[in-house]
RNA sequence: UGGGCUGUAGCCAAGCGGUAAGGCAUUAGACUUUGACUCUAACAUGCGCUAGUUCGAAUCUAGCCAGCCCAA
């Protein structure tokens, strides 16, 4: 009896082709595609999986997960926001559902397993006795970064078609082969709730209290201009600050309790120490002593040599043997065994206590 | 109406006789399943105004205008 499958469908190349590798593979495919928001491209979306799934032959499912959506994925964001922290939302998304809800769905549709487009892999390793969460084998595309949060237990659920793809040419090289209308559509970015990527305008409309206006400082307090709310800046950040100065400033902290932005030269967004929340642990290993892991702050930021070490109420320290540029709570450090996933967690703070 | 200082792009600012650095902001791209960062390109025929010296002036000279400071 062939596995049955349940694929998230975003409409897009990547969960398409997806579909034609798993359906190769020989698994029975079920096609479902999550409608997390209105607007004119979830609608898209569905269509365009729909189409896919009619050219395969397989049944095709509209899940409405708006409502879990929005409790657990946007309302995090606006709250993060308001906290003065930068969320992820796509980690969220994953952690609460696409790896929670969606999961919960496959299995009243009698489907043993989940998949998606991710550029990630999963794997049988002995050392660990278990199913792990490896990159991707395109280390350019991969999205394990996205996916720490994922629930360990879903390890052994969850297929990755894409995981030993190098490069996105070929994924559209066989959409286009398999004649899917998609195969030129572009690659999806910014958050998919604010369609016209203004979030500023977005919090306003959703937050309880309106932005609050303050001042811009260096670390000894001069004031150097103002500031129209602490949610229009994040750590690192130098565009948009309307400052003159003779070198370049970034956003080095926001400081909640008096409403400013402290803003400093390069050098002073490096730091070796990092504490974390809500650790995600994928592994089966020890941690009660300090680890070596390889630690990445940000999505597309190489990852660092650091000191993995932890502390009470799942939270963590990380000290890097290198400093690392612009730290920002919110986000989420990640933290790997050579390819292997070991889990992540949201930072929270940084620099020396 | 004595003395001193300043006046360079929307903003900050270098240059001090050889043909307008740099930063911020802005615009257009690249990169990107978060927000950022980064990269590439564009952005003053003109340096308060007017005359003059000079082969050549933002740079020197004179006058004027504007702002600031110190004295009365």
């Amino acid at each position: 009896m062939k596995k049955r499958v349940l694929l998230g469908m975003s409409g897009g190349v990547d969960s398409s082709v997806s579909a034609v590798l798993l359906k190769e593979a020989g698994y029975e495919v079920i096609g479902a595609t999550m409608k997390l928001c209105e607007g004119s491209g979830s609608n898209i979306a569905i269509e365009d999986a729909k189409k896919v799934c009619e050219q395969l032959g397989f049944e095709h499912h509209v899940v409405n997960l708006k409502n879990e959506f929005k409790d657990l994925v946007i309302n995090n964001f606006i709250k993060c926001y308001s906290c003065a922290q930068t969320p992820n939302p796509c980690i969220e998304c994953n952690k609460y559902i696409k790896f929670g809800k969606f999961y919960e769905i496959a299995k009243n549709l009698n489907c043993e397993y989940i998949a998606t487009g991710h550029y990630a892999k999963t794997q049988f390793i002995k050392a660990y006795n278990q199913i792990v969460l490896k990159k991707s084998k395109s280390k350019l595309k991969d999205q394990t970064y996205f996916l720490y949060g994922m629930p360990k237990e879903l390890l052994d659920k969850v297929i990755f078609p894409l995981s030993d793809f190098e490069d996105k040419e070929q994924i559209r090289k066989i959409a286009e082969e398999n004649s899917l209308t998609i195969y030129k559509k572009p690659d999806s970015q910014e958050i998919c709730f604010i369609p016209d990527n203004d979030y500023g305008k977005f919090l306003i409309n959703n937050l309880s209290e309106a932005p609050k206006e303050g001042y811009i400082v260096l670390r000894n307090g001069t004031k150097l201009g103002k500031h129209n709310g602490l949610i229009y800046y994040t750590v690192g950040q130098r565009k948009g600050l309307g400052i003159s100065y003779k070198e370049p400033l970034y956003v080095i902290k926001l400081n909640k309790e008096k409403n400013e932005v402290v803003v400093g030269t390069e050098q002073e967004l490096y730091s070796k120490i990092l504490y974390a929340e809500d650790l995600n642990i994928l592994l089966n290993i020890d941690l009660s002593e300090p680890i070596e892991v390889m630690a990445k702050i940000r999505y597309r930021t190489k990852e660092a040599k650091a000191t993995l070490t932890l502390l009470e109420d799942g939270k963590v320290k990380v000290e890097f043997e290198e400093p690392q540029r612009a730290i920002t709570a919110g986000q989420a450090v990640v933290f790997y065994l050579n390819d292997i996933v070991l889990g992540g967690a949201t930072i929270i703070d940084w620099g020396e206590k």
